[in-house]
DNA sequence: GAAATTAGTCAAAAAAAATTTACTTAGAAT
DNA sequence: ATTCTAAGTAAATTTTTTTTGACTAATTTC
């Protein structure tokens, strides 16, 4: 009679693919960390959700640790292709001013991961964005194509100041995120749902109001 | 000959008292909790920070998530205390507005941990903030004068707009925090220093400026 | 001043997570 | 077709962190 232990399991079989898994890795890993933050992403959540082994994190990244800073080069890069693509060309500057804002809002709000893991980013003091070069160099751009749409807007007396461009920018991230990393806190301190888009649409307005006046660019009535 | 087992240990022998120990932990907890946030918190660490034993945290909050609970409803307590001396009277409501704006960017200013904490708790979605009815119940008094604040401002036409007191309070909130809350992507990705007093004293002048000019009430020239 | 209480110590156990070892085999390369 | 590389699996093992059990003694209470 055979032995019990000849038998060979029945083994699922998968198909090899290694762009595949790796793809579906740091995708999964981005909702992960998104969600629990560093310290509070689990590895073995990763590979459920991923449907791999826990052996494929370190076959592919090296580790916890790597994972997250693939997942933050991969987010930051996202975000600056997108803002590249927003030149603020010759347009009326009231407008282009608008663009501004209304661009920084929607991308925060249609891409809530990226927000929660900054936030997270911040919390480990940012630890791993001070060792990416690329991130800092992805960013200078914008804020120069802020400064210039400052000086025009206010050579052509279109805005009645000429802020501080730096200043205009955090205001601008400000007004369109603060609201978002801190829905649970301030929902329960002011009685309202902030996750509503209702309220949402309503904070959007308000954004741009709050901006454009700031500007002395005189509203719609 | 004695035995060496029979050696007594010299026992540091540390002297009894409750009270302190109690307010150690929890101070300490502060501290570590803001730093680290839930996850990333160590129970060692804080032990070795109030120089006491590990067992002793259970003994006087029962583990480590009643300890964060008990430092969140510290925390908010606190700030709650201090909104409520902040009475709007009758003076100039411009000059009223003012003293809102002033007093939140410099309550987060001046008390680090507590917007740390209140980042951490969103990380968790709430889900400990929910729990605490007290919290709740502390923050609408708050609201409400904003919205008296607004009434008045509006009906003595200093101010153009009467705007939702959520919305202006979620505005002022945001303008105050936001850069503290990511000073350290912010800075990485503006190539400034976000925690310069010199860099946060022009960003107070600013907010200042953003709030008043949004109500209509004409900053200082 | 004896008994009861509980603050405090020490050291180990339990629990939770990350990482690695040892092995198997699909699929590319020759 | 055969060989070789690396994708993939399973099962420990190591490491880290939280929690508890058993004991000691300072202070309070009666």
């Amino acid at each position: 009679m055979s032995k019990i232990e000849d038998v060979p399991k029945a083994q699922p079989v998968r198909s090899r693919n290694p762009e595949r898994t790796r793809a579906e890795i740091l995708s999964v890993a981005v909702t992960e960390f998104a969600e629990h933050g560093f310290h509070g992403a689990r590895v073995e959540r990763i590979t459920k959700a991923a449907k791999c082994n826990a052996r494929m994190i370190y076959h592919y990244f090296g580790g916890k640790e790597q994972l997250y800073l693939a997942v933050l080069d991969s987010v930051y890069a996202q975000i600056r292709n997108r803002e590249a693509q927003l030149r603020f060309g010759t347009a009326d500057p009231v407008l282009e001013a608008r663009r501004l804002v209304e661009f920084t809002y929607d991308y925060f709000a249609q891409n809530g991961d990226f927000l929660k893991l900054i936030r997270n980013e911040n919390l480990l003091n940012g630890k791993y964005i001070k060792r990416s070069q690329m991130i800092r160099d992805m960013s200078q751009p914008f804020i120069t194509a802020i400064g210039e749409l400052m000086e025009r807007g206010h050579a052509a007396g279109s805005f009645s100041r000429k802020p501080d461009p730096v200043q205009l920018y955090v205001t601008v991230v400000a007004l369109s995120a603060h609201h978002l990393n801190n829905a649970a806190t301030l929902g329960t301190v002011v009685g309202q749902d902030l996750t509503d888009p209702a309220w949402q649409d309503a904070r959007r307005d308000h954004t741009v109001d709050v901006v454009l006046s700031y500007l002395g660019a005189g509203t719609q009535v």
